[in-house]
DNA sequence: ACCCCTTACTAAAACCTCTTACTAAAACCT
DNA sequence: AGGTTTTAGTAAGAGGTTTTAGTAAGGGGT
């Protein structure tokens, strides 16, 4: 910046009141264009660093991933944060731990040792997590994860809707015995899609059988397996609700074997929205999105606001799973 | 800092030694004691900003990518990245472009006033880019992209190798006549599975058949279409090697219509191994992956290294893509 | 014509937190 | 006493931001 200076024969002070265009500074346009020309000339770049350590704001949010590849979503929360950082001028820093402990804390450590403003701790599938206490530190939020004793604000798909919303896409086409080849149990996501199911059906006065539910284990392959189990019953679904898309692949592939027709014989509606999958699968398959998009630019946006406006209640936010209709209802 | 020399009752000077482990500075492991123990006491944490500002090296590479989101690659690539980065005691600091040149050139401008230490330029699928020249300022390259010119490092998937690979697994079961329904053509991905494809031939002797060779969409719907063609011919192929995952999908399809059996009657062998399709296909799909992971991982090491050791000549370097065996072959 | 006070600019200096020469004091030998 | 080691402290940056202080020009009053 000396050098600047120098140039337009300024002190420092000027060509930073120029640089930052800091209000009530009264540098006539005369000097500012002078300033300029020499930055640009010098081709001078601000270091960062310096205007951090004298501001305490590092423009710079962490991000802290259990995987970041096993599945396509992780990309779409990554993109929905870094989008919602980006407009907000800051940058994220991502780390991706493995599910191990160890190398979640010293990845908060690093964070905080370079001043984040605030630390995003996803998970990959919804579940309940504990992060390092460190990150309470400053700004912390938990993305399709939650704390048991909701210590942690957090940000959530809404299940129980997104089981509700695919139920009723298939009752609402005339529908009333609809299979549901759920998760395995005791995830938040099959806790709370059957509860969603449940209540689709309550809502139309149709009669819960729980013949017409199974648990699978989110494969193809079981997938295939349950379809069959379902079809063989004497009064069989004439429609069928997948826990996720994969599962619908392999109930595709059991209907089709049988000879049924894909929505005329057997409507399906599946989870997860995973585009290699629904869109390819002829017919293209109904489906429901998880909401990653939106719950990374939420996540992003409420550290922001929290940084900005101090401490609050932490809070359990769900975002609703959007329906997307294709060919196989 | 200053709190904990004044608790430990020494000077910033031995606490920074303490803490740093600064060989030669013998400081007896008495004082190293009592300074530890004060900065636990305190929870002192360093300010890694005004470290950097001194010692000029951030420990952070700067990673720009086109696209995040849309193929589940990217995860694989950040991760490899990350992995390495890691590793090194390195952090990622992450922006999605979304293509756009303007955000990608002030991206590297953030990056840069942030003095990373590096900067990969990736895209998500293998092509020609042209990266903005200020990232030439610190240690730069581009990853599954290359530039025109060669004036810029890169690390890329061997394309020739890998339509060779996969041609192979099929000939050296005994296939002779082995269709193939390429990308779309202009691809660098396309024009060097191609060459590989006609190496794998000529490397056994075989003739080349034009008529066996269709350029499609890398979608299901074209593979399932341009497989209809495949088999209409009145010499059709025994086996089909399909220039992605999806395109295997619709040619699955397609040979399951006419009763044909895989990998029996003919033999499918796919290209990208995306898992959530080549292992849920039925048939699981044997196929050949790309190697984002390593290239990712590489892409770091050799700015590390570069970094150490000073410029090097720009120079492409390649990776191999590895065969996938599974059912369909 | 002189003085004083604004206003409009610009500069000096302190500060952010840590690293690292360089220096100094103490302790330990001959 | 004089010279080495050990051990520890001082102070100068690193590159900006921001507070405080100043100077010069212009304007009004007498």
């Amino acid at each position: 910046m000396g050098d600047v200076a120098r140039l337009a024969g300024v002190s420092p002070t000027t060509v930073s009141f120029v640089l930052n265009d800091v209000a009530g500074s009264g540098i006539p346009e005369n000097t500012r264009r002078r300033v300029r020309a020499s930055a640009r000339e010098l081709r001078y770049r601000p270091n960062a660093t310096a205007r951090l350590l004298r501001t305490d704001r590092s423009h710079t949010i962490g991000f802290v991933t259990d995987e970041i590849a096993s599945t396509p979503f992780a990309g779409d929360v990554i993109k929905g944060a870094q989008e919602a950082a980006w407009e907000a001028g800051k940058l994220l820093t991502i780390v991706n731990t493995g599910d191990n402990q160890g190398i979640e804390e010293s990845a908060v450590g690093m964070m905080l040792e370079r001043r984040v403003e605030g630390i995003i701790h996803a998970a990959m599938y919804h579940r309940a997590v504990e992060p390092p206490a460190d990150s309470r530190e400053v700004p912390a939020v938990l993305l399709n994860c939650y704390a048991e004793d909701g210590s942690w604000p957090s940000v959530v798909p809404d299940e129980v809707a997104g089981g509700r919303t695919a139920t009723e896409a298939l009752l609402s086409r005339g529908h009333e015995r609809v299979g549901f080849i759920n998760l395995r149990p005791g995830l938040p996501a099959a806790a709370g899609r059957l509860q969603g199911y449940k209540r689709a059906l309550e809502a139309r006065g149709l009669p819960f059988d729980d013949s017409l539910v199974w648990n699978g284990e989110g494969t193809a392959k079981s997938g295939y397996r349950l379809a069959a189990e379902l079809m063989r019953a004497q009064d069989p679904p004439t429609a069928i609700f997948c826990g996720n898309d994969q599962t619908a692949m392999g109930v595709y592939e059991a209907l089709k074997e049988r000879g049924l027709r894909i929505p005329e014989d057997v409507a399906v509606v599946g989870f997860d929205n995973q585009e290699l999958i629904a869109v390819q699968l002829r017919p293209a398959l109904s489906t429901v999105a998880l909401p990653h998009h939106e719950m990374g630019r939420w996540a992003v946006e409420y550290l922001i606001d929290r940084a900005a406006h101090g401490e609050t209640a932490p809070r359990r936010h769900t975002i609703a799973c959007p329906y997307v209709g294709r060919e196989s209802v």
